[in-house]
RNA sequence: GUGGCCGUAGCUCAUCAGGUAGAGCACCGGAUUGUGGCUCCGGAGGUGGUGGGUUCGAGACCCAUCGGCCACCCCA
């Protein structure tokens, strides 16, 4: 029979990686917390329409990335790649639109790529956003708490943060008729890709890898020139708060993003230790998304942040948060009635004891063997429980760590109070 | 989606003008029979990703396919 695998790009997580993701989780949560965040749990499945108006027709993630399919009763739903839309969905389905809203979501997002260290088809964000403020200092907000959640990780020295404005809508329309007329004049020297979105999505050529075309860009007209006086005022605000908090980052008059519903601030904090896939989070203000869905006008600025490129760098650190032990306490129990004995007594300490990790052997052996494995669950006392043990109510507490201690017996009744004293 | 590199025991890898596979770690067991960590000894474990082809004979060559990685692309 062949054995099935999963789905190209899907990965299973396993233990012991699981509670490298669990530290991740934990301190994203409580960091959020301390900002007044609150936490929303959106659905992963929506209808497709929804992300085709707010993501962006001509994006590459609704041309070619989406998971789409029809359901039953003809419906055409998509797997979500991304979570702003659902959020923005969410706000406007239950009226919570324009009140101040904080709120963050993590789950697992699937878009069809071409599977790379760093990314996957299904994989993992961290989403956070806020609704009903217009102000700079919302977005800067975002990025002192980003800062913040790298600094409680150790990732500080290998992440940077690279700004940028796009503008409002009308100064973005300028800017872009002008950079298509200054590309067009030159597009013969444009490379393939260049040239195609030069009709679709200009804005992205800024972006591009291509050599030529970065080199070519160097004379190309830029954003900053054409920003309105708010625009340009809310980026300069944003900036003082930065500068003021002592935030570090780089303005790149060339990082566009590939969403179309972003205007004013936009932001990427990228990394080079992950080749190509080097933005770890990225995001910026959504001004008129609520809008367009429907809800009342509603300024919005957000992010997301990818939870596997996250863990990629926590590895890289050797830091080992996880290196937690198994157990601390190992019952071994050899023969029929000790085995019971054992269960049993290690139920009953399990009642007395909170927040201690209590192993038993179910697997059965040789003491010998049971000893090997209480060694390696980490454990820092192994129970022994033997014939005697049984027909004495007593059992053996062997400590495995100590240097010099030697095993001993108790009465079993006294057990859970002698463990208690031992691991304390 | 495009181009390139790769795919041998659970893991990390080796071997070889192409003649039907090995090591370390992990796992199991033993070193006087109720006791771990160190050491020593032994054992189990691979239809060489899968399917075709070339050949007297292929894990080694060719093709396809699946999967991983790198770059492009894209983005988190």
């Amino acid at each position: 029979m062949k054995t099935i695998r999963s789905i190209r790009g899907m990965n299973d997580i396993l233990p012991p990686e699981t509670s490298l993701w669990q530290y991740l989780e934990k301190q994203v949560a409580s960091l959020l917390a301390e900002y007044g965040y609150r936490e929303i749990r959106l659905p992963v499945i929506e209808h497709t329409e929804l992300f085709q108006n707010s993501i962006g027709e001509s994006t590459d993630i609704v041309e070619k990335e989406m998971y789409s399919f029809s359901d039953r009763n003809g419906d055409s739903l998509t797997l979500r790649p991304e979570g702003t839309a659902s959020c923005v969905r969410a706000l406007c389905q239950h009226h919570l639109a324009p009140a101040l809203q904080k709120l963050w979501y993590q789950g697992p997002m699937f878009r069809h790529e071409r599977p790379q260290h760093g990314r996957q088809r299904q994989f993992h964000q961290l989403g956070v956003e806020v609704f009903g403020v217009a102000s700079a200092e919302v977005d800067a907000e975002l990025l002192l708490l980003s800062a913040r959640l790298w600094r409680r990780l150790g990732l500080e020295k290998r992440i940077q943060l690279q700004l940028n404005s796009l503008g409002d809508g009308e100064s973005r329309q300028h800017y872009r008729e002008a950079l298509v007329s200054w590309l067009s004049a030159r597009e013969a020297a444009l490379d393939d890709d260049s040239r195609r979105r030069l009709r679709n999505n200009p804005l992205r050529i800024l972006d591009s890898k291509n050599p030529q075309t970065q080199s070519l860009l160097e004379d190309a007209p830029v954003m900053a020139d054409f920003l309105n006086e708010e625009a340009a005022a809310h980026f300069d605000r944003l900036r003082e708060i930065l500068d003021a908090n002592g935030l570090v980052y780089t303005v790149n008059h060339r990082l566009v993003r590939g969403l179309d519903y972003y205007n004013r601030t936009v932001f990427e904090w990228v990394t080079e230790a992950l080749g190509a896939q080097g933005t770890v989070c990225g995001g910026g203000r959504y001004d008129t998304l609520v809008q367009q869905f429907g809800g009342k006008a509603t300024p919005a600025a957000g992010f997301a942040a990818g939870l596997e490129r996250l863990v990629l760098l926590l590895q890289q650190l050797q830091q080992s948060p996880l290196e937690e032990p198994l157990a601390d306490v190992y019952f071994t129990a050899v023969g029929d009635a000790a085995r019971v004995c054992a269960i049993t007594l290690a139920e009953a300490v399990r009642d007395q004891l909170d927040g201690y990790n209590i192993l038993v052997n179910c697997e059965g052996g040789s003491f010998k063997s049971q000893l090997k494995k209480a060694d390696k669950s980490g454990a820092r006392l192994a129970v022994i429980i033997g014939e005697r043990e049984v027909a004495a109510r007593s059992a053996g507490i062997k400590p495995l760590r100590g240097e010099s201690a030697e095993q001993f017996s108790v009465a079993q009744s006294e057990l859970a109070a002698r463990l208690q004293g031992l691991l304390a």
